[in-house]
DNA sequence: CTCTCATTTCGTTACATGACGAACTATATC
DNA sequence: GATATAGTTCGTCATGTAACGAAATGAGAG
Protein backbone atom coordinates (compact mmCIF):
# COMPACT_ATOMS: atom_id res chain seq x y z
CA UNK A 1 0.00 0.00 0.00
CA UNK A 2 1.13 3.65 -0.40
CA UNK A 3 0.54 4.67 3.20
CA UNK A 4 3.54 2.75 4.04
CA UNK A 5 6.01 5.94 3.22
CA UNK A 6 3.98 8.15 5.11
CA UNK A 7 5.57 6.60 8.05
CA UNK A 8 3.44 6.01 11.31
CA UNK A 9 -0.36 6.78 12.62
CA UNK A 10 -2.24 8.19 9.72
CA UNK A 11 -5.52 5.54 10.98
CA UNK A 12 -4.87 7.93 14.74
CA UNK A 13 -4.93 10.80 13.34
CA UNK A 14 -7.38 9.86 10.43
CA UNK A 15 -9.82 8.88 13.90
CA UNK A 16 -8.50 11.87 15.90
CA UNK A 17 -9.42 14.02 13.43
CA UNK A 18 -13.48 12.40 13.64
CA UNK A 19 -13.34 11.84 17.39
CA UNK A 20 -12.44 15.91 17.97
CA UNK A 21 -15.18 16.86 15.00
CA UNK A 22 -17.94 14.86 16.79
CA UNK A 23 -16.65 16.44 20.19
CA UNK A 24 -18.30 19.83 19.68
CA UNK A 25 -22.57 19.68 19.97
CA UNK A 26 -22.88 22.24 17.02
CA UNK A 27 -21.03 20.15 14.69
CA UNK A 28 -23.59 17.20 15.71
CA UNK A 29 -26.50 18.87 15.50
CA UNK A 30 -24.90 19.62 12.05
CA UNK A 31 -24.75 15.84 11.39
CA UNK A 32 -28.06 15.16 12.61
CA UNK A 33 -29.49 17.96 10.85
CA UNK A 34 -27.76 16.41 7.08
CA UNK A 35 -29.09 12.75 7.73
CA UNK A 36 -32.43 13.63 6.11
CA UNK A 37 -30.63 14.95 3.32
CA UNK A 38 -28.21 18.16 2.29
CA UNK A 39 -28.81 21.72 3.32
CA UNK A 40 -27.37 24.95 2.32
CA UNK A 41 -25.02 26.58 4.73
CA UNK A 42 -27.63 29.37 5.05
CA UNK A 43 -30.03 26.85 6.08
CA UNK A 44 -27.66 25.42 8.80
CA UNK A 45 -27.40 29.08 9.84
CA UNK A 46 -30.86 29.95 10.20
CA UNK A 47 -31.58 26.26 12.36
CA UNK A 48 -28.24 26.36 14.44
CA UNK A 49 -28.76 30.52 15.21
CA UNK A 50 -24.64 31.42 15.52
CA UNK A 51 -22.96 33.85 13.10
CA UNK A 52 -22.31 32.44 9.61
CA UNK A 53 -18.39 32.50 10.21
CA UNK A 54 -19.05 30.58 13.18
CA UNK A 55 -21.09 27.61 10.91
CA UNK A 56 -18.44 27.91 8.12
CA UNK A 57 -15.50 26.73 10.49
CA UNK A 58 -17.48 24.30 12.00
CA UNK A 59 -18.43 23.02 8.28
CA UNK A 60 -14.91 22.79 7.24
CA UNK A 61 -14.10 21.04 10.45
CA UNK A 62 -16.52 18.32 9.69
CA UNK A 63 -15.28 18.40 6.03
CA UNK A 64 -11.52 17.85 7.09
CA UNK A 65 -12.89 14.98 9.28
CA UNK A 66 -14.72 13.40 6.14
CA UNK A 67 -18.01 13.80 7.68
CA UNK A 68 -19.43 15.46 5.44
CA UNK A 69 -19.45 16.02 1.86
CA UNK A 70 -19.52 19.62 -0.21
CA UNK A 71 -20.92 21.31 -3.07
CA UNK A 72 -21.18 24.51 -5.17
CA UNK A 73 -24.11 25.47 -6.47
CA UNK A 74 -23.87 29.40 -8.24
CA UNK A 75 -23.90 31.51 -5.00
CA UNK A 76 -24.39 29.05 -2.59
CA UNK A 77 -23.24 25.66 -0.94
CA UNK A 78 -24.50 22.71 0.00
CA UNK A 79 -23.50 19.94 2.48
CA UNK A 80 -24.83 16.65 3.00
CA UNK A 81 -23.35 13.39 4.74
CA UNK A 82 -20.82 11.60 2.58
CA UNK A 83 -21.89 8.91 0.08
CA UNK A 84 -20.67 5.35 -0.81
CA UNK A 85 -16.49 4.53 0.13
CA UNK A 86 -16.34 7.48 2.68
CA UNK A 87 -19.48 6.81 4.11
CA UNK A 88 -18.64 3.06 5.05
CA UNK A 89 -16.01 4.67 7.34
CA UNK A 90 -18.08 6.37 9.61
CA UNK A 91 -21.50 4.75 8.92
CA UNK A 92 -20.97 3.15 12.49
CA UNK A 93 -20.13 6.18 14.04
CA UNK A 94 -22.84 8.19 12.34
CA UNK A 95 -25.79 5.13 13.25
CA UNK A 96 -24.40 5.36 16.82
CA UNK A 97 -25.11 9.25 16.95
CA UNK A 98 -28.60 8.85 15.51
CA UNK A 99 -29.42 6.01 18.04
CA UNK A 100 -27.99 7.75 20.88
CA UNK A 101 -30.09 11.04 20.36
CA UNK A 102 -33.49 9.71 18.55
CA UNK A 103 -34.99 10.88 22.03
CA UNK A 104 -32.69 13.93 22.48
CA UNK A 105 -35.39 17.43 22.59
CA UNK A 106 -32.79 19.77 20.94
CA UNK A 107 -32.68 17.28 17.94
CA UNK A 108 -36.34 16.39 17.41
CA UNK A 109 -36.60 21.21 17.72
CA UNK A 110 -33.61 21.15 15.27
CA UNK A 111 -35.23 18.79 12.88
CA UNK A 112 -38.33 20.95 13.06
CA UNK A 113 -36.84 24.26 12.40
CA UNK A 114 -35.14 22.36 9.49
CA UNK A 115 -38.20 21.82 7.87
CA UNK A 116 -38.95 25.49 8.48
CA UNK A 117 -35.79 26.38 6.34
CA UNK A 118 -36.89 24.10 3.87
CA UNK A 119 -40.25 25.77 2.74
CA UNK A 120 -38.16 28.83 0.99
CA UNK A 121 -35.03 27.19 -0.74
CA UNK A 122 -32.23 29.29 -1.22
CA UNK A 123 -32.62 29.27 -5.17
CA UNK A 124 -35.65 31.18 -5.05
CA UNK A 125 -35.15 33.65 -2.99
CA UNK A 126 -32.75 36.14 -0.51
CA UNK A 127 -31.78 35.32 2.85
CA UNK A 128 -34.55 38.51 3.62
CA UNK A 129 -37.16 37.22 1.76
CA UNK A 130 -36.77 33.71 3.37
CA UNK A 131 -36.97 35.68 6.75
CA UNK A 132 -40.41 37.00 5.59
CA UNK A 133 -41.66 34.06 4.60
CA UNK A 134 -40.86 31.77 6.94
CA UNK A 135 -41.49 34.33 9.80
CA UNK B 1 -40.91 7.47 31.89
CA UNK B 2 -39.34 9.17 34.59
CA UNK B 3 -37.11 10.97 31.99
CA UNK B 4 -39.32 13.16 31.70
CA UNK B 5 -38.88 14.95 35.27
CA UNK B 6 -34.86 16.00 34.08
CA UNK B 7 -36.49 18.11 31.55
CA UNK B 8 -34.49 18.20 28.51
CA UNK B 9 -31.41 16.47 26.24
CA UNK B 10 -29.76 14.13 28.74
CA UNK B 11 -29.17 12.22 25.88
CA UNK B 12 -27.30 14.77 23.91
CA UNK B 13 -25.21 15.31 27.08
CA UNK B 14 -24.69 12.20 27.53
CA UNK B 15 -23.97 11.56 24.32
CA UNK B 16 -21.44 14.63 24.20
CA UNK B 17 -20.04 13.61 27.06
CA UNK B 18 -18.78 10.59 25.05
CA UNK B 19 -17.71 12.23 22.22
CA UNK B 20 -15.62 14.75 24.63
CA UNK B 21 -14.29 11.52 26.04
CA UNK B 22 -13.26 9.98 22.87
CA UNK B 23 -11.23 13.42 21.64
CA UNK B 24 -8.47 13.43 23.14
CA UNK B 25 -5.59 10.50 21.89
CA UNK B 26 -4.74 9.53 25.30
CA UNK B 27 -7.56 8.60 26.40
CA UNK B 28 -8.61 6.87 22.98
CA UNK B 29 -5.17 5.24 24.10
CA UNK B 30 -6.67 3.90 27.14
CA UNK B 31 -9.80 2.56 25.85
CA UNK B 32 -7.89 0.51 22.95
CA UNK B 33 -5.19 -1.09 25.64
CA UNK B 34 -8.51 -2.20 28.03
CA UNK B 35 -9.89 -3.93 24.98
CA UNK B 36 -7.60 -7.36 25.75
CA UNK B 37 -8.88 -6.98 29.78
CA UNK B 38 -8.67 -5.14 33.02
CA UNK B 39 -5.71 -2.96 34.16
CA UNK B 40 -3.93 -1.47 36.97
CA UNK B 41 -3.49 2.27 37.10
CA UNK B 42 -0.18 1.91 37.78
CA UNK B 43 -0.09 -0.21 34.40
CA UNK B 44 -1.83 1.95 32.55
CA UNK B 45 0.60 5.30 33.79
CA UNK B 46 3.21 3.11 32.80
CA UNK B 47 1.96 2.32 29.20
CA UNK B 48 1.29 6.21 28.38
CA UNK B 49 4.08 7.58 29.69
CA UNK B 50 2.43 10.10 31.88
CA UNK B 51 2.31 11.68 35.24
CA UNK B 52 -0.13 9.82 37.48
CA UNK B 53 -2.12 12.51 38.27
CA UNK B 54 -2.66 13.55 34.58
CA UNK B 55 -3.77 9.82 33.74
CA UNK B 56 -6.20 9.37 36.84
CA UNK B 57 -7.82 12.54 35.53
CA UNK B 58 -8.46 11.04 32.43
CA UNK B 59 -9.71 7.93 33.91
CA UNK B 60 -11.95 10.01 35.59
CA UNK B 61 -13.44 11.86 32.41
CA UNK B 62 -13.69 8.31 30.86
CA UNK B 63 -15.96 7.17 33.93
CA UNK B 64 -18.11 9.90 33.83
CA UNK B 65 -18.70 8.83 30.03
CA UNK B 66 -19.45 5.24 31.20
CA UNK B 67 -16.54 4.16 28.95
CA UNK B 68 -14.92 2.23 31.50
CA UNK B 69 -15.56 0.48 34.86
CA UNK B 70 -13.49 0.84 38.25
CA UNK B 71 -13.32 -1.35 40.83
CA UNK B 72 -10.50 -0.86 44.11
CA UNK B 73 -8.48 -4.11 45.17
CA UNK B 74 -6.44 -2.87 48.41
CA UNK B 75 -4.19 -0.37 47.63
CA UNK B 76 -4.68 -0.62 43.75
CA UNK B 77 -7.40 0.40 40.85
CA UNK B 78 -8.30 -1.57 38.44
CA UNK B 79 -10.29 -0.10 35.21
CA UNK B 80 -12.07 -2.24 32.72
CA UNK B 81 -14.50 -1.80 29.53
CA UNK B 82 -18.04 -1.43 30.80
CA UNK B 83 -20.00 -5.07 30.83
CA UNK B 84 -23.56 -5.64 30.28
CA UNK B 85 -25.93 -3.01 30.16
CA UNK B 86 -23.88 0.41 29.92
CA UNK B 87 -21.30 -1.82 27.30
CA UNK B 88 -24.42 -2.18 24.99
CA UNK B 89 -24.51 1.86 24.34
CA UNK B 90 -21.26 2.27 23.86
CA UNK B 91 -20.44 -1.10 22.02
CA UNK B 92 -20.79 0.57 18.28
CA UNK B 93 -18.50 3.12 19.18
CA UNK B 94 -15.86 1.34 20.53
CA UNK B 95 -16.12 -1.34 17.64
CA UNK B 96 -16.04 1.42 15.09
CA UNK B 97 -12.69 2.50 16.98
CA UNK B 98 -11.56 -0.66 17.04
CA UNK B 99 -11.44 -0.89 13.53
CA UNK B 100 -10.31 2.75 12.66
CA UNK B 101 -6.91 1.94 14.78
CA UNK B 102 -6.61 -1.97 13.50
CA UNK B 103 -3.56 -0.91 11.20
CA UNK B 104 -2.37 1.34 13.66
CA UNK B 105 1.21 1.98 15.10
CA UNK B 106 1.12 3.26 18.52
CA UNK B 107 -2.05 0.98 19.20
CA UNK B 108 0.48 -1.90 18.26
CA UNK B 109 3.55 0.09 20.42
CA UNK B 110 0.78 0.03 23.71
CA UNK B 111 -0.40 -3.21 23.17
CA UNK B 112 3.62 -4.56 22.87
CA UNK B 113 3.90 -1.93 26.44
CA UNK B 114 0.57 -2.99 27.66
CA UNK B 115 2.31 -7.43 27.43
CA UNK B 116 5.31 -6.19 29.05
CA UNK B 117 3.68 -4.12 32.59
CA UNK B 118 1.65 -7.05 32.62
CA UNK B 119 4.78 -9.47 33.57
CA UNK B 120 5.00 -8.63 36.57
CA UNK B 121 1.17 -7.64 38.38
CA UNK B 122 0.99 -5.03 40.84
CA UNK B 123 0.07 -7.44 43.44
CA UNK B 124 3.09 -9.42 43.86
CA UNK B 125 5.87 -6.52 43.10
CA UNK B 126 6.09 -2.98 43.92
CA UNK B 127 6.63 -0.48 41.16
CA UNK B 128 10.01 -0.24 41.70
CA UNK B 129 10.17 -4.08 41.41
CA UNK B 130 8.09 -3.99 38.25
CA UNK B 131 10.03 -1.64 36.68
CA UNK B 132 13.49 -3.87 37.51
CA UNK B 133 11.92 -6.98 36.58
CA UNK B 134 10.63 -5.42 32.73
CA UNK B 135 13.67 -3.28 32.30
C1' DC C 1 -17.80 46.92 -14.77
C1' DT C 2 -20.16 47.50 -10.52
C1' DC C 3 -23.00 45.96 -6.99
C1' DT C 4 -24.99 42.52 -4.08
C1' DC C 5 -25.22 38.43 -1.73
C1' DA C 6 -23.40 33.76 0.22
C1' DT C 7 -19.59 32.05 2.09
C1' DT C 8 -14.83 31.89 3.76
C1' DT C 9 -10.74 33.72 5.96
C1' DC C 10 -8.61 36.46 9.48
C1' DG C 11 -7.86 38.57 13.93
C1' DT C 12 -9.40 38.94 18.61
C1' DT C 13 -11.29 37.55 22.93
C1' DA C 14 -13.02 34.48 26.43
C1' DC C 15 -13.05 30.07 28.05
C1' DA C 16 -11.97 25.02 28.06
C1' DT C 17 -8.51 21.54 28.42
C1' DG C 18 -4.23 18.86 29.17
C1' DA C 19 0.03 18.67 31.33
C1' DC C 20 2.67 18.77 35.65
C1' DG C 21 4.00 18.76 40.73
C1' DA C 22 2.47 19.28 45.50
C1' DA C 23 -0.57 18.10 48.81
C1' DC C 24 -4.15 14.89 50.37
C1' DT C 25 -6.56 10.21 51.09
C1' DA C 26 -6.68 5.51 51.75
C1' DT C 27 -4.74 1.09 52.31
C1' DA C 28 -1.17 -2.11 53.57
C1' DT C 29 3.05 -3.14 56.12
C1' DC C 30 6.24 -2.56 59.83
C1' DG D 1 0.87 4.46 65.62
C1' DA D 2 4.51 5.35 61.93
C1' DT D 3 5.91 4.62 57.35
C1' DA D 4 5.45 3.53 52.53
C1' DT D 5 2.74 3.07 48.42
C1' DA D 6 -1.30 3.78 44.90
C1' DG D 7 -4.43 7.00 43.46
C1' DT D 8 -6.93 11.25 43.60
C1' DT D 9 -7.59 16.19 44.13
C1' DC D 10 -5.98 20.82 43.65
C1' DG D 11 -3.55 24.82 41.79
C1' DT D 12 -1.02 26.53 37.99
C1' DC D 13 0.58 27.18 33.43
C1' DA D 14 0.55 26.75 28.45
C1' DT D 15 -2.08 25.61 24.68
C1' DG D 16 -6.35 24.75 22.08
C1' DT D 17 -10.89 26.11 20.69
C1' DA D 18 -15.42 28.38 19.88
C1' DA D 19 -17.54 32.59 19.36
C1' DC D 20 -17.89 37.08 17.02
C1' DG D 21 -17.24 40.98 13.62
C1' DA D 22 -14.54 42.83 9.89
C1' DA D 23 -12.47 42.13 5.74
C1' DA D 24 -11.63 39.16 1.64
C1' DT D 25 -13.35 35.99 -1.96
C1' DG D 26 -16.28 34.48 -5.66
C1' DA D 27 -20.43 34.04 -8.29
C1' DG D 28 -24.59 36.03 -10.19
C1' DA D 29 -27.52 40.39 -11.33
C1' DG D 30 -27.96 44.90 -13.17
Amino acid sequence: MRDSTNGKSEAMRSTMRITKALSDIQRVRILMLLRTGELCVCQIIEVLGLAPSTVSKHLSILSAAGLVDSRKDGRWAYFRLPQGEALKVIKPVLKWLDGALESDDSVAKDAKKREAALVCPPESLSARQRNRCAG
